[in-house]
DNA sequence: CCTCCAATTATTCGGATGGATAACAAGGGT
DNA sequence: ACCCTTGTTATCCATCCGAATAATTGGAGG
């Protein structure tokens, strides 16, 4: 009997939990949480299906771990664009919209990972716990954004504009990831631009065309 | 060996349809898609497995009948209230946001059924086109609605004041779903009613408060 | 160069799944 | 009253799933 074990290496915890979440959050965007199994997961990781158990307890811990990953990534993605954005809290809130409206934001995958993950926040606490905290965060960031523009605004006022934001960009990105022809090319931005500052009673527009000049 | 074959009554094939599709959208409120087996559903339609291919081809035709059901269903919930509002374009667009924006629509049930829908329409064409007509034709509502205030509009304008204002409701309709003990009762709808009119500059509150006085 | 812990693979298990086919019987047609 | 169509149940099948356990081997420490 000739005894072919299959070779490998040892890696650092570290490496091999990152590489299954992200061969789990590949796999959803694919095909969903169907095609998610044990079995596939490892073998995109490059592992065989045992090692999973390993480093997480079980199947929905490690699903656990990759919806959080995906989350605050795309919290990320949306507020990376500040660190370069102009002091002026308009154009900073302009940038932050347009941001969040334009890939790799929206993303036909993203929103399918994210619907994915959704439907198992209402049967699993720990699930939900995670998408309160980072639609929470997102709309925390928002507000303050909001905050920072002048003029003083009441305390109920500002967590209004902020959660009817934060629905806007929520619809934009959901409707712009999953029909993606249609909708024009900058279109859901010049659209959430437009009524975002609509809501806050400013010319939002204005102060985007300064943060991003048009390429000559 | 005694026999017991369970006992049956033929039924007309449209009742037994809509009970398969009923069972099956029940399942997947209550557990996700994962829990929607063939099995699963017919034991809640009271049948048995082998029924189900005998009116649709597939399990995956099923999943499609359950989808349209349920889509249509929402925009109708939505719509319904038009029958009854006020002629004045004003209250008629204030009725249908906050028709939107309350329970039966707001449910987080429905928001669990619709995300587990959402990933098969990824790979299935036949889901995403649903998906594509249902939204479309809720957002075409909205389009009417708006374009039924007084004042005239370009065509450009009214499209993307209606994917705007759908926009706003589906993150509203979302969150108030997920996180319903994360707004305060009747929040939503004063939120949705606000932005949306902020976006057309008109009042839409006052016109709320003409089709909805308050209850004794 | 050896040793030995643990990272990794391999194997096994009980059960569930969707689909296919065969057997049966309900109840309308004549 | 008795067919006979077909709605419905029962059974079977190949496959896959997540988890548990056993067997190996990589590679760091001495």
């Amino acid at each position: 009997m000739a005894e072919d074990r299959k070779p490998y290496r040892r890696e650092a915890e570290d490496k091999r939990r990152q590489a299954l979440i992200a061969a789990t959050l590949s796999l959803v965007a694919e095909g969903g949480a169907r095609v998610a199994t044990v079995r596939a997961i490892a073998e995109r990781a490059g592992v065989t299906a045992g090692l999973i158990r390993h480093y997480f307890q079980t199947k929905e811990n490690l699903i656990e771990h990759a919806y959080r990953h995906l989350m605050t990534g795309m919290t990320d993605d949306s507020t990376a664009v500040l660190a370069y954005a102009p002091k002026d809290p308009h154009a900073r809130l302009a940038a932050f919209v347009a941001a969040a409206l334009k890939p790799p934001v929206v993303d036909g995958e993203a929103v399918a990972r994210w619907a994915s993950f959704l439907q198992e926040t209402r049967r699993n606490p720990a699930m939900l716990a995670i998408h309160r905290q980072t639609y929470l965060g997102f709309r925390d960031q928002l507000q303050s954004l909001i905050a920072a523009l002048p003029g003083s605004r009441s305390a109920d006022d500002l967590r209004q504009l902020a959660i009817a934001g934060n629905a806007v960009l929520d619809g934009l990105w959901l409707e712009g990831g999953m029909l993606p022809d249609a909708f024009a090319k900058g279109e859901l931005v010049r659209i959430g631009i437009r009524s975002i500052g609509a809501m806050l009673g400013v010319d939002l527009n204005y102060y985007l065309l300064l943060s991003e000049p048009p390429a000559p």
